[in-house]
DNA sequence: GCAAAGACCTCTAATAGTTAGGGGTGTAAA
DNA sequence: TTTACACCCCTAACTATTAGAGGTCTTTGC
């Protein structure tokens, strides 16, 4: 078995060679990790309803509205009313948001998330709860000042924070 | 007082003033009873929302939208989305439907829609029905065949067909 | 004459998206 | 350090559309 401290090194290298530090990320690209979450749903499922949107990143239908507002209001995405069935509206990247999204991310990072889904379940909470709590230590640079974690919390707190001042 | 037949041909007469049989008026226009009722509210009311016009004319939201699916395949009618609460949808005239909708009807009919929505409820209740007797009785060559109508029905049992062959 | 088809009308229930409102977090400026 | 601001997130309410089922009337074919 391996001590928890060779854990905290695999993770800390984990995060450097995917760049998924959030920060960092969203600092880069300007986006916040909700934002950049979405529009990287779009991108990889093409033509994409509200709800599946929604469905696919696990926040409310009201949340991903509010979100495209923004992001329609920057620019980034449009949305087109079905002319089949007009209750739906679909999600499209534009020119800008799809360059944005191109120049933003590691390659690695695709590669990185499509593994880390194919974990169980469990593995990949736990995963999740692991890096939050690397996070937190590298943040406060104390180890013992760090909380400690609930599974409900680990999407939430995060610092995804990068655009509140734009 | 005066008697049953005083009224009866006093009914007669407004009927023809006004131009309001419903057989006669929906074959000139090419449209249905709640057809043109939907138009006459969009004319009237500007620009309205499709539960206004629900509202106005005492039908579902549903049916309201399945008419209008209707008005709008003939090119009669055009749907717009509100910018502003992009809930809410926006029903207008075509030109070629404000002009089937000024062809059709004899002037006439807007003031005595008008003054007879001046009456009191019940006056208004009771005069339909007694209109309806009388298109009833008109249909029929038989004054005796003439059913007994409830209030309930009035609106309902009304010979607004007109385009069901085209 | 009469039965069947076709085009309507109408409703309720379910569905999709938006908005209102309230509570929370993080960043930056006074 | 407080305050302002811009986010995030949710539930509840709201607007319109669609599905599905039941009804009427007119036309058409027997």
């Amino acid at each position: 078995m391996s001590s928890y401290e060779d854990v905290l090194v695999a993770l800390r290298r984990v995060i450097r060679a995917t760049d998924l530090h959030s920060k960092r990320l969203s600092k880069h690209a300007g986006l916040t990790g909700p934002q950049l979450l979405i529009m990287r749903t779009i991108r990889a499922l093409g033509e994409v309803t509200i709800g599946t949107i929604a469905e696919k990143v696990s926040l409310s239908q009201a949340t991903v509205t509010t979100i495209l507002d923004r992001l329609e209001h920057r620019n980034l995405v449009y949305r087109v009313r079905s002319t089949q069935d007009k209750r739906k509206v679909h999600a499209h990247l534009t020119e800008e948001g799809a360059d944005l999204l191109a120049r933003a991310p590691n390659p690695l990072q695709e590669d990185f998330i499509q593994k880390f889904q194919s974990l169980a379940e469990w593995e990949q909470t736990m995963i999740l709860a692991s890096l939050q709590r690397v996070a937190n230590m590298m943040d406060a640079d104390d180890i013992d000042a760090s909380p400690v974690l609930t599974v409900g919390s680990v999407l939430k707190d995060d610092g995804w924070k990068a655009d509140a001042k734009s």
